[in-house]
RNA sequence: GGAGAGGUUCCCGAGUGGUCAAAGGGAACAGACUGUAAAUCUGUCGUCAGUCGACUUCGGAGGUUCAAAUCCUCCCCUCUCCA
């Protein structure tokens, strides 16, 4: 096959190509007439703390970047104000545009740690849209029916269930499909859930007599709980602003039949790794050593390989030998006696006295290594102390 | 516009006058165990209260009652069928 190499590296960590062919005559094409690809990537600002979820396809353009492909960030300011209903269940509130600039400009920094700048192009969909009239909308929306529509999982699961459906969310995937025929797409990136949308986008390039993009479909990435898809909204995520010791702990937290997952998909291995792992693991070797190295890359990848080291041993200390981190939150406090269920909601340890009192119930706070098992405990303070509350948080305490 | 169903604690979901701060499940947190922030088991899971008790919560606002998530009135929102 023509372009093997290519097509094997665009093929990692992504679940769909359609159509295959297509690619292969889009790749064609580019090295006959010598110019790069279009690569879209539509994102709708609607938050901007990014997770290894949403990393996926911007990774893969980083490999169609690679091959010498031109990246194109699509920022949805007006698909933003919809809400992507796609895997929804429920209509999103609508966004303000401060929101809307402020959370795509904090979006972009985080793109620019894996994408190169020089070959990405960020258009907003109002450059397009912001002009339009009622004439040219009704237009775009009589290329499609309802019937398509409906055809869709998820407005036909949303109409089905008896939930609430806003014509407005219709709408998304009509813009979405307008943007490629805006910046004369070639590949549309996306996860598989977008899948509609993007064939959609196929469509509407035919209506206009362009030629028709190629969905590149990436595997929606499971959260570390192991079961749901990585999201804000389940706290199953690890963001991109994680710190080095947190992304460390929240991979070492994954359910071990999720080692593969993420190599796959978080990591981004390559096929021969994978096997050898899986192989590994076969073997009998400790999951925990396994995933100790997944962590240790996926930390380095975004950070550097001495921080990942550092993350390393700072959860070797912490959890495995169960000493105290090197770094903790400091609280200040005059000499003097303390309830410690005070010291621990005035320092934002607890959120409110219930919660501290049932920590110390549990048995989850020690000071000074010392387990407390009395609720009102006295703490009589004098020089440095350590508090711990459960497995995670500590304080330290010192003279103000 | 007409007829019906429904809005419950972070989520799902029971509950139709007192025994309801509200079953059950999930999530979360903690403990035990494990050289994993995995798995498993156990506990906790409205706020305040040195724990008797007080206060706030069941879409919103009023009302009935000694007593309401549960009854009444109006309003808001969602869904279904009909036009």
């Amino acid at each position: 096959m023509r372009f093997e190499k290519e097509i094997k590296l665009i093929k990692r960590a992504v679940d769909e190509i359609v159509p295959l062919e297509g690619l292969i005559d889009k790749l064609e094409k580019s090295e006959k007439t010598g110019k790069p690809l279009r690569i879209k990537l539509g994102i709708d600002p609607t938050g901007y703390d990014l997770h290894l979820g949403h990393l996926v396809p911007i990774r893969k353009m980083r490999d169609f970047q690679d091959l010498g492909h031109q990246g194109v960030i699509i920022i949805g300011d007006f698909t933003a104000q919809i809400g992507d209903p796609t895997g929804r269940d429920e209509t999103r509130p609508p966004l303000t545009h401060e929101q809307i600039m402020y959370n795509s400009e904090r979006y972009m920094e985080q793109l620019y740690t894996i994408l190169i700048p020089e070959q990405t192009e960020v258009r907003y969909q109002t450059e397009w849209f912001g002009g339009m009239t009622l004439h040219d909308v009704l237009q775009l929306l009589s290329k499609f029916t309802l019937a398509q529509f409906m055809a869709h999982d998820t407005f036909r699961n949303r109409y089905e269930q008896g939930l609430s459906l806003g014509m407005h969310e219709l709408m998304y995937p009509v813009l979405q499909s307008y943007d490629s025929v805006a910046v004369e797409s070639d590949v549309e990136l996306g996860a598989t859930e977008q899948k509609f949308n993007i064939l959609c986008g196929r469509d509407m390039q035919r209506y206009f007599g362009q030629e028709q993009q190629v969905a590149v479909l990436s595997p929606i990435l499971t959260g570390t709980d192991g079961v749901n898809k990585m999201g804000k909204s389940l706290n199953n995520y690890i963001a991109v602003f994680d710190t080095p010791n947190d992304k460390y702990g929240k991979v070492m937290s994954i359910p071990d039949s999720l080692i593969i997952n993420y190599y796959n998909y978080a990591a981004f291995a390559l096929e021969d790794e994978i096997k050898a792992i899986e192989a590994e693991l076969k073997q009998g070797v400790n999951p925990m050593l396994i995933k100790k190295r997944l962590a240790h890359r996926i930390v380095s990848y975004y950070h550097s390989d001495a921080e990942a080291d550092e993350a390393a041993e700072a959860f070797d200390r912490q959890f495995s030998q169960r000493e105290v981190p090197e770094e903790m939150p400091e609280y200040a406090l005059a000499s003097g006696e303390y309830r410690l269920t005070n010291i621990l909601v005035d320092s934002g340890l607890c959120k409110t006295q219930g919660e501290a009192k049932r920590l110390i119930q549990g048995g989850g706070v020690s000071v000074d290594g010392e387990r407390i098992e009395t609720w009102d405990h006295v703490l009589n303070f004098e020089a440095d102390t350590i508090i711990r509350a459960g497995k995670r948080r500590y304080l330290k305490l010192v003279k103000a």
